[in-house]
DNA sequence: ATAGGGTTAG
């Protein structure tokens, strides 16, 4: 035993030795003198018990105590108090033990019976808590609310709600102690009815003044959703705290009102309290879910003005922060800083690399970990699956796999999930089946992602079994579940079946989403029900759901024709109106539609808009100008994105080169073909040789068959014509005449191909061919084609005149004759 | 009494 800090001479000195099961001695001055020393010996214990100097009170209890004097249950009792403010589990049980030694009466003492169910329920030590509760002699309030307190903290909610009933009827009213936990208990388990009740009790004990009971009430509304109860209580407080504050903001916050929880950080401020790093948390977390960089970013400045981004929730909920709103070098800076990185700091970092589509850096960053002698927990592992998913990487997911089950991950229903999904994503549908089967436990996410699986590849007959099998399990399908058997049946061109499984979904009392109505929207015009998927675009609106980009891209997508342009200004005029946010995709489709609807000029207008420009933003571009035969505006846009440095693709190639094809470009489309294959690692489609071969031909050049010969694909027709057009030399009758015989088994009707062959014939003199030929093509009844657009468009405008024979559309009319126009100048020059 | 990371549907 440690000695002690202070001399204990006159207690040494004259202990009694001889009686000492009665440590109080009768009356002796002596003793009496003692007393009072042994009393300011005490005191000492119970004052150091309060200052958090816990070793140095047992010291001297021990000491006491071992010279057989009687001490007091108080002194047990400050010394517990003590632990239970230190959370000292092994102090408080050597307190335990030495109650127990010295005897019953101690042991059964209210007082040291309550202190002790206290002490233990604070450690959390659940079981010995209740076991001595069973046991006490009296009940009070301060057990109670002990065993309650511990319920709570561990979870297990329905059991402190029942203590609470139980402790009510046994006669004790709760006070402004309990309270909090048994609202806490209602808001976990979102019993708002319950909640309300002990509202009354509240208002009734008269504890509605009371900070603590009034915050966890605001916290109670907030966690059942009843936004307008948590606000009235706030409002109606005469006293708030950084709590209280705080519990309001994590409302909203948790109930998807992330610009309500930032105007409640603004009052806040303007109150003068003082934010906490709680307050900080759940700021930065309504700002990173609104990918709100600014605000963001000011709360970052406020963390660090208040000292309050050091810790480690912080710099985690930055990192969140930085890496939901794209910004990873500002993210990789709070992380290095990070001095104690724990398992979610990294798994952060880890979603930032994959949010970024950065492979690299996120298995760079998971070899890290392990050189940090950091195990991989059920997070990471959700978050590589679903990385790997993603890039369709079945090795990285295979990988990942078999971690998860070396490292007994599977039974975490979102590792399995992701898992699973690598598998579908991966289009390996007998695995995903597998992986599913050989799960114990399946939760409605799980039957989910199955579905999901099967109605993205339009199985709709095994979509709606397993629709039926989870409920015979007795898993209700939720919105997510009915959204996966519309997208299967659309998917699968059920258009009826869809429709009707969306009527029905209300009558099993499942309210359709943004999402139900943005997968019907765009599953009916993919199958052509442009008209319904209108109707359905103006039916959530009037539901009072708010479209977002994804259900405009749908729905722009519905207009690809001249007589949709009026319904494209439409949609184009909602965006504005509600200041949708133009990104990148929707510009994209905005461009597309408005290329595919005749208007380019208006279509170079939104292009222009857009200051960072990706990829698929210049494709669209580039497309629209060459379907409006602009070609050398495609191809200065093609240059144009060169020089931005972005790298352009498949597609973007297909329209460059085809626009140099129209453009006659012969040597700078070739240099592009070289490009393509040598700087950006294209491999050229069919269409790209197509183009190419046209090029030339054009210059009537015989490395044209040489690259149709080393090419790796069958020359279709279009290749074969372009080869026959080049056949204008003499000597080259016979590879005209073998070309055609091929051609006009591909396409015996056309008539471009009658007339190249009929030059070739005139090449080489042999003008009764050419004759020949011409009474053939009157004999099939082919006539010399005008150009493919033409009769496009003029079908186009015959069928729009003949629908609205009003005209009251006329800007749309004109519209297309200045494209007609255009088209057959395009024509001309040809 | 309040607080940080992951899974399913477009």
């Amino acid at each position: 035993m440690a000695s002690l800090q202070f001399p204990l001479t006159p207690l040494t000195h004259s202990s009694p030795t001889s009686n000492s099961t009665n440590p109080h001695p009768q009356s002796t001055t002596l003793h009496k003198h003692h007393q009072i020393l042994y009393n300011s010996y005490f005191k000492h214990i119970s004052f150091a018990s309060k200052q958090g100097k816990l070793q140095e009170a047992i010291n001297i209890l021990l000491e006491l105590d071992s010279q057989s004097f009687e001490i007091g249950a108080d002194v047990y009792g400050d010394l517990l108090q003590g632990c239970v403010y230190d959370r000292n589990l092994h102090l408080g049980k050597q307190i335990h033990s030495r109650i127990v030694k010295k005897g019953e009466s101690l042991v059964q003492n209210g007082y040291i019976e309550t202190k002790l169910v206290v002490f233990y329920a604070k450690c959390d030590q659940l079981d010995v808590a209740l076991k001595l509760f069973s046991r006490v002699v009296e009940q009070n309030v301060f057990s109670w609310a002990a065993v309650i307190g511990v319920y709570c903290r561990l979870g297990f909610l329905e059991n402190a709600l029942l203590g609470f009933c139980e402790m009510v009827e046994n006669g004790f009213e709760g006070d402004n102690f309990v309270i909090p936990n048994v609202l806490k208990a209602c808001g976990g388990l979102l019993m708002v009815e319950f909640g309300k009740g002990v509202h009354g009790y509240v208002v009734k004990m008269g504890f509605e003044d009371c900070v603590f009971v009034a915050s966890s009430l605001v916290d109670m509304y907030g966690k059942c959703g009843e936004l307008e109860d948590a606000r009235k209580v706030f409002d109606e407080m005469p006293k708030r705290n950084v709590v209280t504050w705080n519990s309001i903001m994590a409302s909203y916050s948790q109930n998807g009102m992330y610009e309500e929880a930032i105007r409640v950080f603004v009052d806040m401020r303007k109150e003068d309290v003082q934010p906490s790093v709680v307050t900080m948390v759940s700021f930065l977390s309504a700002t990173a879910n609104l990918c709100a960089v600014e605000e963001g970013k000011q709360g970052h400045s406020i963390a660090i003005l208040n000292r309050l981004d050091e810790g480690n929730i912080v710099g985690t909920s930055l990192i969140n922060l930085y890496s939901k709103t794209g910004l990873v070098k500002e993210a990789e800076k709070v992380f290095s800083k990070m001095s104690k990185k724990d398992i979610v700091a990294w798994n952060l970092m880890l979603s930032c690399y994959l949010q970024d589509q950065n492979m690299e850096k996120a298995l760079s960053l998971c070899s890290d970990m392990l050189l940090e002698r950091l195990k991989f927990d059920s997070v990471t592992m959700t978050l590589i699956a679903t990385g790997a998913g993603d890039i369709q990487n079945l090795k990285l997911g295979k990988e990942t796999h078999c971690y998860c089950i070396r490292n007994n991950l599977m039974f975490d229903m979102a590792v399995a999930s992701s898992i699973i999904d690598m598998y579908a994503k991966c289009n390996k549908i007998y695995n995903t089946r597998r992986v599913f089967s050989s799960l114990q436990t399946k939760d409605l996410v799980l039957w989910n992602t199955l579905l999901a699986a099967y109605a993205e590849i339009g199985s709709s007959g095994e979509t709606l079994k397993l629709f039926y099998q989870m409920q015979l399990e007795g898993i209700p399908p939720n919105v997510v579940t009915w959204n996966s058997v519309i997208l299967a049946f659309l998917k699968n061109g059920q258009v009826k079946e869809a429709m009707t499984s969306f009527s029905e979904m209300e009558s099993f009392g499942v309210e359709p989403n943004l999402i139900t109505h943005t997968i019907l929207i765009t599953g009916l015009v993919q199958n052509g029900c442009v008209d319904e998927a209108i109707t359905i675009f103006i039916e959530m609106q009037e539901k009072g759901i708010k479209p977002n980009s994804v259900s405009v891209v749908g729905i722009l997508s519905a207009c690809k024709n001249r007589a949709s342009l009026q319904l494209g200004k439409a949609i184009h005029g909602y965006v504005l109106r509600h200041e949708m946010h133009m990104n990148s995709v929707l510009a994209t489709s905005m461009v597309d539609m408005y290329a595919k609807c005749g208007n380019i000029n208006q279509s170079r207008k939104v292009f222009d808009m857009i200051l960072v420009k990706q990829l698929p933003l210049y494709n669209a571009m580039i497309s629209g100008y060459a379907i409006h035969g602009c070609h050398s505006e495609a191809i200065a846009i093609f240059r144009e994105l060169k020089n931005e440095g972005v790298t352009p693709d498949s597609i973007t190639f297909t329209h460059v080169l085809s626009a140099c094809r129209h453009c006659g470009l012969i040597t700078e489309g070739l240099e592009i073909f070289v490009s393509m294959v040598t700087e950006y690692d294209v491999a050229p489609s069919i269409e790209h040789y197509g183009c190419v071969v046209s090029l030339l031909s054009k210059c009537g050049k015989f490395e044209a068959f040489r690259l149709v010969k080393n090419m790796p694909f069958k020359p279709d027709s279009r290749i074969l014509g372009s080869l026959l057009v080049s056949c204008r030399e003499h000597n080259e009758i016979d590879i005209a005449k073998h070309l055609a015989e091929n051609l006009s088994k591909l396409e015996p009707n056309n008539s471009g191909n009658y007339t190249a062959l009929s030059n070739a014939y005139a090449a080489n003199e042999m003008w009764d061919e050419v004759s020949d030929l011409r009474s053939l093509m009157k004999e099939k009844g082919i006539k010399k084609n005008p150009g493919c657009s033409w009769v496009q468009i003029g079908k186009e405008l015959h069928v729009f005149v003949a629908n609205d024979r009003s005209h009251s559309q006329s800007d749309e009319i004109y519209a297309m004759l200045a494209l007609l126009r255009r088209e057959m100048q395009v024509f001309v020059n040809f």
